[in-house]
RNA sequence: GCCGCGUUGGUCAAGGGGUUAAGACGCCUCCCUUUCACGGAGGAGUCACGGGUUCGAUUCCCGUACGUGGUACCA
């Protein structure tokens, strides 16, 4: 028995960007590939009219390579069934239009734009507010069913522009069975005639999916919730040209919301959280949309969140890998219902991530960070002990500035404002004698830092509690990091005396 | 309007004829810690509505409502 390979497809935008519901129909593509022993093609869906805006390729795959997904062909990547880009592969989409004339499944359309929306003018109603171009008045408009052979032949040498659209048949119920949705139908007559072959001889999506998935031995399309609509169309197209027995597996995946309506771009500036997986600016106005990776997401805690976003193992984990995702991952357990995205809940797994994933993992890209900051890293081992000791505390990849920029450098301004109103000599005095007394220290270590503390302290009869935070201010210049005693001993003898001696200038003026 | 798809707490969700209807995020309280986190213990909060079917429906069926997508020579 021959084993059919599954291979399926992903067409990415040709407008620009990669928003999250873009970046989990590849995740789900990719896991699905992965776990059935498949392949994962990336084909670019470009147009002459709808041109890829400069870089756009390029940034695609830039996404993908940051998430981990490397497709096994695409145009970067070459394969058997190229070219992988649509611009590329004009010549046969003429052909297959040409072939459904012929046999009566088409037929040219010769209507200008202007008198489309006169036609839209004129059937327009209150219970009908967009007419479109079906069985109700194909026959009343310019094409090849309702002209005469003669007249259509005549326009054709006369070079008259047209177009190609599919006769949608009557009483007619068109069903498939959806990965997710399971049994859908829809009745043919409702649907439109749609546009199969452009004016300029470009295909519309309509026609190129089909004969793109045909030629490339598609076995298995995933793609948005948005395409369920035009289903029939693609499946009547399969009926006609290729029959349906090859045609492959449809899976509509489930929108991915925001706050109001389908996640858009400009959800992300209104409410303040990325929808890019990597920033993208637009090259025709230079608008800048946010991405997860410069937030300061780990590629492993979006690639998460996103396949968490709609599916799950049916257990409650949560935290998955893409090892445990390819390992786990099923599409019977993908959700049929679109799911609002939760930027609080984005933001912990990221923490999670980044508390459990070993330092040296994303320390280069902390230190970028950091550099940016001109704070400059020298010292690998101690760098590493630095994040090791704050990770917990940092949400986003830029946190680390706050929570680790002070082991490197003394901090420019010191919150005084939440010390000096309990302030009074006999502290001054107190922190004085401590500087004489960890300079005298034998051993440099936590415990006997701590220790010298405590002990200085009661014996000034002052609690060490109220000591603390004073300390903790000196040291870092605000309320927050590790342990005090932690990070004197991290940033080791001289620099925590000179803090402490330097602070209590700023303290006593 | 028409067509498609959907509907379990604020959000993500498990479950699927008999359950005290899991869990996570967020929120609140407490413990730990005299910073902030982490960690630990608790708390508030849910099966859209109406009809069936059934001894019994959150679960099955039908309506309604609501949401969402499509309704382009865009994808």
């Amino acid at each position: 028995m021959l084993q059919k390979k599954v291979r399926v497809r992903f067409a990415p935008s040709p407008t620009g960007g990669l928003h999250l519901g873009g970046v989990r129909t590849v995740l789900y593509n990719y896991l699905f590939a992965k776990k059935n022993g498949g392949e994962f093609i990336v084909r670019i869906e470009d147009t002459d009219q709808t041109r890829f805006v400069e870089g756009a390729e390029q940034y695609i795959f830039d996404c993908l390579e940051w998430c981990g997904m490397v497709p096994d062909e695409s145009p970067q990547q070459d394969g058997d069934y190229g070219p992988y880009r649509q611009s590329e592969r004009k010549a046969s989409y003429r052909k297959y239009a040409g072939e459904l004339i012929e046999k009566g499944f088409a037929y040219y359309a010769f209507d200008t734009p202007e008198e489309l929306e006169q036609m839209r003018a004129t059937y327009k109603t209150d219970n009908n507010p967009s007419p479109q171009y079906d069985r109700h008045v194909r026959m009343k408009m310019k094409n090849s069913l309702s002209l005469t052979r003669e007249e259509v032949q005549h326009l054709l040498d006369q070079g008259v522009g047209y177009v190609v659209r599919i006769k949608m048949p009557e009483n007619d119920i068109i069903s498939f069975n959806d990965m997710i949705h399971g049994l859908v139908s829809f009745e043919a007559g409702l649907v439109d005639d749609k546009v199969l072959l452009k004016a300029d001889g470009m295909p519309t999506y309509h026609l190129a999916v089909v004969v793109d998935d045909y030629l490339m031995k598609i076995t298995h399309a995933f793609r948005g919730e948005e395409w369920l609509s035009s289903a029939p169309v693609h499946i009547l197209l399969w009926k006609y040209l290729f029959g349906l027995d090859e045609m492959p597996q449809w899976a509509h995946l489930p929108l991915i919301m925001g706050p109001s309506g389908k996640l858009s771009k400009r959800d992300g500036a209104k409410y303040g959280f990325p929808v890019f997986a990597m920033n993208w600016t637009d090259p025709r106005n230079n608008e800048l949309t946010e991405g997860f990776k410069e937030k300061g997401f780990l590629p492993e805690a979006f690639i998460n969140l996103l396949a968490v976003l709609g599916w799950n193992d049916g257990s409650e984990k949560e935290i998955f890998s893409m090892e445990e995702l390819i390992e786990s991952f099923s599409i019977d357990r993908v959700h049929k219902s679109g799911a609002k995205f939760d930027f609080e809940k984005a933001k912990w797994f990221n923490h999670e991530w980044i508390k459990l994933l070993p330092v040296k993992t994303y320390a280069a890209t902390i230190k970028t960070i950091l550099t940016e900051k001109n704070i400059n890293i020298t010292d690998k081992d101690y760098f590493t002990q630095v994040l090791e000791l704050v990770k917990d505390r940092c949400v986003l990849l830029p946190d680390f500035y706050e929570q680790a920029g002070y082991f490197f450098k003394s901090p420019e301004q010191i919150d005084t404002a939440s010390i000096l109103p309990k302030w009074n000599e006999s502290k001054t005095a107190f922190f004085k004698e401590y500087c004489d007394s960890l300079f005298s220290l034998p051993e440099w270590n936590v415990v006997a830092i701590e220790n010298s503390f405590k002990e200085l302290a009661t014996a000034k009869g002052i609690k060490p509690g109220e000591l603390q935070l004073p300390m903790r201010i000196m040291l870092v210049g605000g309320k927050y990091g590790p342990g005090v005693f932690d990070i004197a001993n991290m940033i080791g003898k001289d620099t925590t005396i000179q803090r402490i001696n330097k602070a209590l200038i700023d303290i006593n003026v």
